[in-house]
DNA sequence: CTACGTCATGGTAGCGCTACCAGTTATCGC
DNA sequence: GCGATAACTGGTAGCGCTACCATGACGTAG
């Protein structure tokens, strides 16, 4: 007894139709969509008008079975509304638009056991390659990077011991940069303000405190952070905490730029001139920080270009040549503005 | 010969691997796992040690191959920078973590082709759900949505006849409280500012455009736009170019908050009065507005809560009961503020 | 006591594609 | 002119899972 054509397939054209209507085997079909080069021009011109004809698109999940590679790359972020991290996904998604593969988000809201369950779910399906964000995996999530057997890619942070590859800066000499140039330009009693205080804002902090503490400046009480996620509203909040606190504060190192954007508000607010009687530094140089006034100066960071390289290095070891530089530091620009001009 | 037990599984454990181990039949393993249900509570708990044993998890791919649909949201954004759809993403991200559905990413970059071929690769997929953001489909996207066999939902915006669902707000009438509530103010020449101008832009614009009509204020040399992507510095080059157009400019109304930014920050620079020389609005309320000095008018929209919906909608749907109200409008609130307090 | 539905379970046959290997035909060196 | 090598092409056998149908056990109605 002779089924209907497919039971199940919705009536698609399958890599069978296409190879009936060309002639060909099944197998030189799926050659030439992949490896055009394998197959003799002849035939792939009949191929290609075939598929043509019949609107053939491979199904992307049997590929991935008899592969046993999915064409997907596992993007893990630990926001997606941090501007931060949404500029590098773009970047990321920018570089992959062209060719086979999607995109497969997942966001660990800054914690490592969400983590760790994510790549749990990402491993059974093969993904092509892995970026996530971060360097301090836990041993757990680590193991399941390192035995994923597709190329891993560490962004936003360099470190030593890459899992595989590593883009990223180092945020500990972007912190330490800013606190350095609050310090030449004359200020003394400089803040640290920090919300969230992952990882990454603890290495700024980090370099902050090295930089004052070359200077003899540093004092622990200079030091305003919280766990709480980070907003413009805390920006404000925090920096009158800080100046509650230590009300001889004379400039504050931002942990980033919105809540650099908070303090600069309280300063207008509470007539506290910038930068004279207090400068400001922010984190990251939002396309805001050049406009505000007064201009805020900011550690630019190359969030896209990072989502750029991890793609690239990604690739380049899928096509089998992983390059030689395994961690690719894109370093940092201090950018000078008025908040910090006395 | 007997074959080594798989040649490219790479040696993960299968439905097979659990069958045996718990002396059932692979098919009633599948059931377990899918329709707990419909096995027996003895044999349940078999499987379900022998998986926890073996820590097997189902392969995706042959799921979705063997099923003919995939666990898989198809997530359609015109942009993944713009804090707008990012809120909307996060709210469709934290709807789905829960369950076993994975979200792909496709980034229409405001193009409408983008946005057809997106929907082309994503179609041999066979998603569980489409979420596309607007209602501008060309016809071709539409029909590709309309035989996409799964259920779809237009985000962001409500308007006749959607594809299948929809979830959002009227910009029309947003764009028209906003110019409404500057009229009341007692501002004037009220003008509007927007970039990009997509269509949600356009219908704001129109909304603002019935409101100065009904009011005898409108005059189309109030409107300063561009196809330019927004950004606070285009907001204040924007700004700069109404205001040398109609020196008696005595209020704003700003497409997004970004441009109601730039819009402020160069009111500061050239020491214009805000909210007395002029009033500013802008549009969705991010959180910064309300900290801005002076804190700024806007039109609060519900962004995360409208990712959280159209998965709620698509979900029943996929569960069989499709919600009887198919258009659901959120709704927007007009905050006011100091921006516009004459 | 038979007929028939219901429930729990399993066997079989694919889903659409590619890895592997075998076969066929040109091309070439000696 | 012959075997050898390379270049191309195809058949077969899965990838791991689920749809479909079959089976048997049990209960219930007639």
């Amino acid at each position: 007894m002779i089924k209907p054509r497919s039971r199940r397939g919705g009536g698609r054209p399958t890599i069978a139709d296409v190879a009936r209507k060309a002639g060909v085997g099944a197998i030189t079909v799926s050659r030439a969509l992949r490896e055009p080069g394998r197959v003799s021009e002849d035939l792939r011109r009949q191929i290609e008008s075939a598929v043509n004809e019949l609107g053939y698109m491979p199904d992307p999940n049997a590929r991935a079975l008899a592969s046993a590679r999915a064409e997907v790359f596992g993007v893990l972020v630990p926001s997606l509304t941090n501007n931060v991290f949404a500029e590098v996904v773009r970047g990321i998604y920018d570089s992959l638009s062209d060719g086979p593969f999607r995109i497969q988000l997942g966001n660990t809201h800054y914690s490592g056991l969400e983590e760790e369950r994510l790549l749990q779910v990402f491993g059974p399906q093969r993904p092509a390659a892995l970026i996530v964000a971060g360097i301090d995996q836990t041993p757990a999530s680590r193991k399941l990077l390192e035995t994923a057997g597709c190329p891993v890619v560490q962004v936003m942070e360099t470190g030593p011991d890459p899992v595989d590859m590593m883009v990223g800066f180092s945020h500990f000499e972007g912190g330490k940069a800013a606190a350095e140039h609050l310090i030449e330009a004359g200020y003394r009693r400089i803040g640290f303000i920090g919300a969230r205080m992952d990882p990454r804002s603890q290495r700024r902090l980090a370099g902050y405190r090295a930089a004052m503490e070359a200077a003899g400046l540093f004092d622990p009480r200079l030091t305003t952070t919280t766990p709480v996620p980070s907003s413009v509203t805390l920006g404000r909040e925090l920096f009158r905490d800080a100046l509650a606190k230590v009300p001889s504060l004379d400039g504050v190192f931002c942990n980033n730029d919105d809540i650099a954007l908070g303090v600069l508000f309280e300063c207008h607010r509470a007539s506290i001139a910038v930068p004279k009687t207090i400068g400001i530094v922010g984190f990251n140089d939002l396309d805001m920080m050049e406009v505000a006034f007064p201009s805020v100066t900011s550690v630019r960071t190359y969030r896209y270009e990072i989502g750029r390289r991890a793609v690239a290095m990604a690739l380049a070891a899928i096509e089998g040549n992983r390059p030689e530089q395994r961690v690719v530091d894109l370093g940092f620009e201090l950018k000078r503005r008025e908040s910090t001009a006395r």
